[in-house]
DNA sequence: TATGAATGAGCCTTCATTCAT
DNA sequence: AATGAATGAAGGCTCATTCAT
């Protein structure tokens, strides 16, 4: 019951720690100072030592989930393995039962995001397009390498990946026991990856990349 | 100056457009009674003459939004044509600026509803489902048909479609710049659109990685 | 104890009394909401109903003290009486000891709202300017009545007049045992008198309207 | 960057001159602990081992205020000069454009400080007097040397004087299209001038209205 | 000596809802 | 069918001040 005096840096990390269970909870307006400094152990008065306004504290909170999205994926990618097996990866990473049961998808932020103030969306804006950025770039290799069709278009790809992931959260939400690492979730990869693999002209100069893939030839 | 008495009825669907409007505006938590009867031209007591409390005007608001959807959808669609055509004039439907304009996409409504009550939730997925089986029926009407591909599944291909129109609503939503109207998004409709159509010419060339697929083949 | 449910009129005009004493006890900023509600015996939420903001009763507060304070001295000039009779008379009553002792004079209230917002300013600037202008008026008629010397210019001895005013309260207010209505204020209004009366030339045509005065030709 | 390390008695001095800045621009509740250690560079605990409190700091700052008045008006009376000269200078130092752009009339501070604590407004007090206490002598003086008529009381008229500065100051407040400096208030010091010059010429003529007198005439 | 962290009381305002009329 | 007055809880935020380090 002591009260923990802590140092200006790691106090901010225990808010925005709790501020991200909050908005998991119950959105990002049920990020309330009252419940926040409550749950830290502090008055309210002493969370504005560490942040100049509750808005301050959603930036941060996007910005740190930001941060922890980017180095998690780019940790997850193997530069030298297949862009699309990367892409699955990835995938699979905001699937994972860890994230969800937190509520702690980007997207959940994200979405809770959207009414809020100009600078709040600012900063959301900048979420979704880095993260677009990096299956951008991801996609674009993997047709440098040969193994995503060279019609498709990168940022075309990322925007659906994207949606991928946005709709699989969204029915998640609203009925959690449609969890997305379930077979129906897997035929939705399974359709996107047709979309960057297949396409019919030219075949004689496709076939070869396409024999990194498992399970083919024979 | 006459306060005008409107039927229990009509002062229903009245409050339930402005509660539209509310919403759109910024998000449920814009919905509150004091706007809401203000714009009405009632006191705020009358409110609960015609709904129990303000989830009940968010629930039927949902509910309003979903059978406006279904009905406009249903009437765009031309049995006779292609299937994919019909997608594609849906996804238009979505993008039309008149509804973005006003910001009233489901999506915007769907997703301002994630984190409020079980039963505005509850609401918000048969909205959900709803909408998903009417893209689903119209890709296996499309399998049947012949114009969309057989190894398709349409529980898959419905949920990107949403998608799809998630993504847009959101980048959209994040960066008004990001008009779903733009080439960009053309781009994104005919990677899905390739999704559908593409596969059976050169089967023999792709039967392979199917392989894995269940009821194929006989 | 039982709540009194006042009609919307009462309650205004019952919270701009307590208004007044509570700026009156300690200027503006002792005017909070939680006092004045609780003085009035509602609660925080309830105020709202009745005024729009803090500012709101501010600003009907001195609105209302300038009625009252133009009303009290139209209400005590005797238009057929002396001009610098009727100044007198209204220096008296800004002294009169029920004023003074609940310290609610117009000064009081008006050097309280010197810093607060640009609204509540320029409602300051119109009781100065009301006041004044009675002044002013009062003078000119003295004048064109031959009882001030017509060399005196209204606006100049209107704004000496209030700074006697304005002066007197100050001390008062600093030291309350110098209170205004003791022999010095009465010599401070003896000075004022003069340089209304007073001025040398023309000699003859001023000696006339003189007469009206008291205790003179004999 | 490095911390300027001030001597306790110029730390002081800084806090006083950044407490006055302060006032002049939002009244005595402008200065807070937070504004002024911000702006003096130390930190809030910081400014405790130079004050004991916030309304030492206020107290300090008036103390100030009156002492580099006393100065100012000391330094440009020239004791040689017509009495009735000097004041007109006082009357322009309160006016000079310098003072008053700052805002910081001692007039300013006074009637800030009307409603703080009971040792503040013994400050205020001491102020007053002082600099009542001024302009009375140099009044007396006047009459000594026979520039002001001797029927004139010193103690009134330098209350009307200080009532010139205090009316002019707060017009200026609430309207500061009404600086003091233009033609208007010249004609206010030339009715105040007015009071203090004339009576004894022509006494012959003026005597009869002034028999109500006391101590005239003998 | 000086700082960085924290406090507790208070600020104005908005919320959904109730109830007597 | 509707009003007008009121409520209690909660919202974000600032204040002067204290105290361990």
């Amino acid at each position: 019951m002591t009260k923990k005096r802590l140092k200006h840096i790691d106090r901010q990390k225990q808010i925005i720690e709790i501020a991200k269970e909050l908005v998991s909870e119950g959105g990002v307006h049920n990020l309330t100072i009252r419940k926040l400094t409550k749950k830290a152990g502090i008055t309210e008065a002493a969370l504005y030592r560490h942040f100049n306004s509750r808005d301050d504290v959603v930036i941060n909170l996007i910005k740190e989930v930001n941060e922890k999205l980017i180095e998690t994926i780019k940790s997850s990618i193997n530069s030298d393995g297949n862009s699309i097996d990367d892409l699955e990866k990835i995938l699979n990473l905001h699937y994972s039962s860890i994230e969800l049961r937190k509520g702690l998808s980007f997207i959940v932020i994200l979405q809770a995001s959207e009414f809020e103030s100009q600078e709040i969306r600012q900063a959301g804006n900048n979420l979704v397009r880095s993260y677009l950025k990096i299956i951008e770039d991801l996609i674009y290799l993997g047709i440098k390498k040969g193994e995503i069709d060279r019609t498709v278009e990168p940022e075309s790809a990322s925007m659906m990946f994207f949606g991928i992931v946005q709709v699989s959260v969204t029915r998640w939400i609203f009925d959690p026991e449609h969890h997305p690492l379930n077979e129906k979730s897997k035929s939705l990869w399974n359709l996107f990856r047709t979309s960057l693999e297949f396409m019919d002209e030219d075949l004689e100069l496709h076939r070869v990349p396409f024999q990194s893939n498992t399970n083919r030839e024979k």
